[in-house]
DNA sequence: ATGTTTGCAAACACTTTGCAATGAC
DNA sequence: GTCATTGCAAAGTGTTTGCAAACAT
């Protein structure tokens, strides 16, 4: 996805689209990787000196509410996933790696879960990746 | 379960049975609630004034790593279970609440997800929960 | 031109650290 | 008595707030 993709899009959801908040979206679609507000904040700052936190949080905020990601609490802090699309996850508890997996079942999301309003389902699988096992020799106890 | 209990317990954990942790235990036994470590440490300063943030995490920490409670991500931090039984959650989006909810399948933890080392597998539902529904008319959107 | 978004600075919530004093065993 | 644990104080993360200046529309 480029640049002036980014910007209709952004534009679709009735989001301003200043230069920042391209570059956020452009980090958030172009790579599979879950990034943190932190990741991007340190990632943005080359680009954009005087960038701030708070910017890079309120543009998440907005994309979230927007449906163009999804924020998963991973680790004690936010991880973004721009695949809005029904998936599971695993996180490596060694290198905090968060990858997409695909659903192992079709099981839909329940809409009711006695007496609850439900809207949102997230399977994370933890353990170790095959990096960290095979590279650090590592293993769960 | 009465502080005697929990005494021998911890022992049997090899773990030092402190007032103060043991303390935690009753909170984390007696309830079936989450509590985070803030809760827990704004409970127990009534009985202990001079408690410190970091005898609850601490104490946390290792009845983690003995395997008494297990740690959950949820909502931006760790929340603590008594429940070492394998049961999936739902999260009230309003209120916070956090409730163990009967695994819906009979899916065992796989132990290997294509070269990962899975160790735990956490499903998480989140919603509104049927109080604040019926009480404050909350709905999801 | 208008109203949203940015950058700054500061505060905030949660968690972790180092170390001397305390206390469980 | 010994060593783990506590309390204290301070710092470290990650996140949020208020407001004037800048900018997308």
């Amino acid at each position: 996805m480029e640049a002036g993709d980014i910007h209709s899009l952004l534009r679709k959801q009735g989001l301003r689209a200043t230069p920042q908040r391209v570059a956020v979206a452009e980090l958030l679609f172009e790579e599979p990787t879950h990034e943190t507000a932190q990741t991007i904040y340190d990632t943005l700052k080359n680009r954009f000196p005087s960038i701030s936190p708070n910017t890079i949080y309120l543009t998440l905020a907005h994309f979230e509410k927007s449906g163009l990601v999804t924020r998963l609490n991973v680790a004690g802090s936010s991880m973004f996933d721009s695949n809005t699309a029904h998936h599971d996850h695993a996180f490596c508890q060694n290198c905090n790696k968060l990858l997409d997996i695909p659903t192992r079942s079709d099981v839909q999301i329940p809409t009711r879960l006695s007496g609850w309003d439900i809207n949102r389902k997230s399977q994370v699988y933890s353990g170790i990746c095959p990096d960290c096992i095979s590279f650090i020799g590592i293993h769960s106890v």
